[in-house]
RNA sequence: GCCCGGGUGGCGGAAUUGGUUUACGCACAGCACUUAAAAUGCUGCGGGAGAAAUCCCUUGUGGGUUCGAGUCCCACCCCGGGCACCA
């Protein structure tokens, strides 16, 4: 994963998985393959322009200086990066594909502008990202963030998330990649899936007192029958526990049944309160149910045909399903919360199948068997859920639905630095079009449609109460420039609006005046694709070329922070499914193999921040200990993926095994054919843990490996050069600058990585003599040497002889003898 | 609450996937080298009993399967991470 050039430079998780994939790569490299090892950066951002903010300071000023130092850093370490393909996404060249992505989901339907709620910082007058806003509050000044309702650009996430053709789904795509199991979790539990029913439900003038017990509304009592009200449910096998109806304050219904509503002033203000608190609020809010009652008017459950009472709760969410649910308190805790506090009838209709659990204390969520549910009683959950969908169909009240928890990508930013979203909004571009449709005809579009203009389809768009034609840049005059004669002090619009020569533009199509979309782009969007750049990064006609994506992707290997469960990870797969869709590519997972680096923890077992002063640097780390010591040890610590505190002591482990490295090379300038065959063995023994575990990415016992062999090399006062050799390959993608230096000093030109690296022969790591077990009842009591092919009879016999066994057995005869070959003999008494 | 991990010496961690628990490294102790220190090397280092040979116990807790369990199954306790009123 590239970075984001912080002006802090490297820390030591960048270095954590960039070592990883620098020895993987060096040490294909020397197994013959041609590796593509790539980096980049992340450039555009908030905190390159929080920091302009503060200290008007250009933001390209400050990401060139960050990414001159993260360069230097990482040719420090070692890292064998092909700079000739970096990318830099703030780059013009770079984002020109953003653009040209932007606009080809934005012509394939995948991009739409819709109102959205957003937070908003009064204070610093600006939209913030959802991660910016953390505990509602704003992340620069402190200030509470309220929620907005804004026009937005969104990107259509939500549309493949099912398979689409022969395009895998965002779901059904990660049964087939290699990822770690908690982010596949992570995406799948983000998507939310949840498959049930929806239907409606009648709403009626009230005939019944307010709340009170559902009655059944007989023939010529019922009320007057004003709307009808759609809900969603998992548990349709609960429909008969159902005692009222929840709706959540923003659903529009409540406006609509105003004139009917009894006791609107409480209803207005318990929606004004709900509004004003934000959604992070609401949530913090969890212990208490609040709600409001409708007076006035009830809802008629079509199953029970009885009347029940409906109440406004802020737990309702009013963009999840319809923004109204059946409430079955007997059978859901929230409902069963909500019925105690509001002192609601609550119904058992769900029983355990083991007739143990009731719903005196909570409700009982589980599957079970029904009961007071008419006909359906005694049927199981799942099967009463299927009779009820087709009665439900039958009766055309409703069907089967699938909702989820994710929303539609929003990407529009009020930004500066970030790539600009490649629109313009033309007022009249209609000259192309027939008279009828000119000038204020637009007026009568409604926001959202398409309009036909000659060969082009246009959308309308509503901006203060205007309407405009969304005309796309046409791909010859990409990229749109992000100006840099900006003021980008935040000022309650896009900065971008700011600069004339930006903003005021002419029409592409019609050529009148129009004015340009002054938002630019989520970062996220320019990370989504970066992989295909590095493939062809110069390309100045496509973003990749078909023949050079199809040589190097999908990307073998990723190794980047578990941070990105959600976002950038389900963003790239995003894209790479919308371009498989649209027929550019043949695959439609982007990162077939990724693995996470763990987090390494400060000394004090904390997390490493600034405000702790507990910050490991790795230049000092490195001015100390070196390169290669500081690679290492972050290999050694633990396995890749584990959180790790640091240990400062620990690095002179590294750094002494290094040093000794070192000083045994100074023994072998002179050769000597002598050999010992345990170090030849174990030699062997040695390429092959080490070659494993390098593909396993199990570095930490691959590095133990070499300390074992380096401790016998030393013990051995002479060996062949070729031993010492091996070991010196083996380091090498581990310790590039010793191993290089080492080698060059024994007299070679070349330099040590275009070595090949070295094979093991299975023969030289055979054992010939084993230590054999031998347990009594599974405890071990003795070892004896024996041949590793010795027989079985062999084998008992031998063990049955030996004195300490004999001692043991006290003449008793064993029931009996387990031999597990080449391991063991188990003597059962 | 739900979903993912995890619990092995003083510490970071090994354990061929059911077969000698504690590889490798750190720390610690003793010794050698040195006038001395550092560096380096050697030895020891899970707990308990013992002068020793040796014996017993030990992978969060309790149970189970097995000739044999750190590893598999059941229940529980604790820790870390993610999501969280999604009907």
């Amino acid at each position: 994963m590239f970075p984001y050039p912080s002006g802090d430079g490297l820390h030591t998780g960048h270095v954590e998985s960039y070592t990883a994939t620098d020895i993987i790569s060096r040490y294909w490299r020397m197994k013959g393959k041609n590796v593509l090892h790539p980096q980049g950066f992340d450039a555009f951002g908030l905190p390159a322009e929080n920091f302009a903010i503060k200290t008007k300071i250009h933001p390209s000023q400050t990401t060139q200086k960050a990414i001159a130092t993260f360069k230097q850093q990482m040719n420090m370490l070692g890292f064998s990066y092909d700079w000739s393909r970096e990318v830099n996404s703030s780059d013009p060249k770079y984002y020109k594909w953003t653009q040209w992505f932007f606009l080809l989901l934005y012509k394939n339907g995948l991009a739409y502008r819709g109102k959205a709620k957003v937070n908003w910082c009064n204070s610093c007058q600006t939209v913030l990202a959802n991660e910016q806003a953390e505990g509602g509050v704003c992340e620069r000044c402190g200030s509470p963030v309220v929620q907005k309702d804004l026009e937005q650009w969104f990107f259509k996430i939500t549309d493949l998330i099912e398979s689409k053709g022969a395009t895998s789904g965002l779901l059904q795509g990660l049964d087939k990649i290699d990822w770690p199991e908690s982010t596949k979790a992570g995406q799948r539990n983000w998507i939310g899936k949840s498959e049930g029913a929806q239907f409606k439900m009648e709403i009626i003038t009230s005939t019944t007192p307010a709340s009170g017990h559902p009655s059944s509304a007989e023939e010529g009592t019922k009320g007057e029958v004003l709307d009808y009200i759609e809900v969603f449910t998992t548990r349709l096998d609960t429909v008969f526990g159902m005692t009222f109806a929840l709706i959540a304050p923003e659903h529009k219904i409540i406006n609509e049944l105003k004139s009917q509503i009894e006791n609107w002033s409480e209803v207005e203000k318990y929606i004004e309160e709900a509004r004003k608190k934000s959604e992070l609020q609401r949530i913090s809010e969890t212990k208490e149910k609040t709600g409001v009652e409708i007076k006035g008017v009830k809802v008629i459950n079509p199953f029970t045909e009885q009347e029940i009472p409906v109440f406004i709760s802020d737990f309702v969410l009013a963009h999840y399903g319809t923004g109204a649910v059946m409430a079955v308190p007997g059978h859901d805790q929230r409902d069963y919360e909500f019925a105690k506090k509001f002192n609601l009838p609550i119904i058992e209709v769900i029983k355990s199948e083991d007739r143990k659990s009731s719903i005196e204390k909570e409700a009982f969520i589980e599957d079970g068997v029904l009961a007071n549910s008419r006909e359906y009683d005694n049927t199981t959950s799942a099967k009463a859920r299927e009779k009820l969908i087709e009665w439900i169909q039958k009766n055309n009240l409703g069907e089967k639905k699938i909702n989820y928890k994710m929303r539609d990508w929003l990407v529009s930013r009020q930004r500066y630095w970030g790539a600009p979203i490649p629109i313009i909004y033309c007022p009249q571009c209609c000259h192309s079009r027939p008279a009828s449709q000119y000038g204020a005809n637009l007026e009568n579009e409604k926001s959202g449609s398409r309009i036909k203009s000659g060969m082009t389809e246009f959308e309308i768009t509503e901006i203060d109460g205007k309407k405009y034609a969304m005309v796309p840049i046409p791909e010859k005059d990409l990229p749109v420039l992000l100006p840099d004669d900006v003021d980008f002090m935040p000022h309650g619009e896009s900065p971008l609006s700011k600069s004339k020569k930006f903003h005021d533009v002419s029409c592409p199509k019609c050529g009148e005046k129009a004015k340009r979309e002054s938002d630019t782009m989520d970062t996220f969007v320019c990370s989504s694709w970066y992989h295909f750049r590095y493939a062809d990064p110069k390309n100045e006609k496509e973003f990749a070329s078909k023949e050079k994506i199809e040589k190097w992707l999908p990307v073998d290997l990723y190794v980047g922070g578990a941070e990105h469960t959600v976002l950038h990870l389900l963003y790239s797969r995003f894209f790479t499914k919308a371009l498989h869709n649209l027929g550019y590519i043949d695959f439609d997972e982007p990162f077939l193999k990724m693995r996470h680096q763990g987090i390494i923890l400060a000394e004090d077992g904390q997390k490493m921040s600034k405000s702790l002063g507990n910050v490991i640097n790795p230049d000092s780390v490195v001015a100390q200990y070196g390169a290669d010591a500081l690679r290492m040890f972050e290999m050694f610590m633990g396995p890749l993926e584990d959180a790790k505190p640091w240990n400062t002591k620990g690095i002179t482990g590294i750094y002494r095994f290094l040093e000794k490295a070192w000083r045994i090379s100074l023994k072998f300038k002179v050769k000597s054919e002598k050999s010992g065959l345990e170090v030849k063995s174990l030699i062997h023994k040695t390429i092959k843990k080490v070659s494993e575990d390098i593909e396993k990415l199990k570095f930490n016992t691959a590095i133990s490996a070499l300390m074992v062999l380096l401790n016998e090399i030393e013990k051995n006062e002479e060996m062949p050069i070729e031993v010492f050799e091996k070991f010196l390959i083996l380091l090498s993608p581990f310790a590039p600058h010793i191993s290089e230096e080492i080698w060059s000093q024994l007299g070679h030109e070349e330099s040590i990585f275009k070595e090949k690296w070295p094979e093991y022969n299975p023969e030289l790591i055979k054992e010939e003599i084993i230590e054999l077990i031998i347990q009594i009842n599974g405890k071990v009591r003795d070892t004896i040497s024996v041949a590793v092919d010795i027989s079985e009879t062999d084998a008992k016999k031998l063990a049955l002889e030996s004195e300490k066994i004999k001692k043991y057995l006290l003449g008793r005869e064993p029931k009996k003898i387990i031999f597990v070959k080449e391991k063991l003999i188990n003597i059962v008494l």
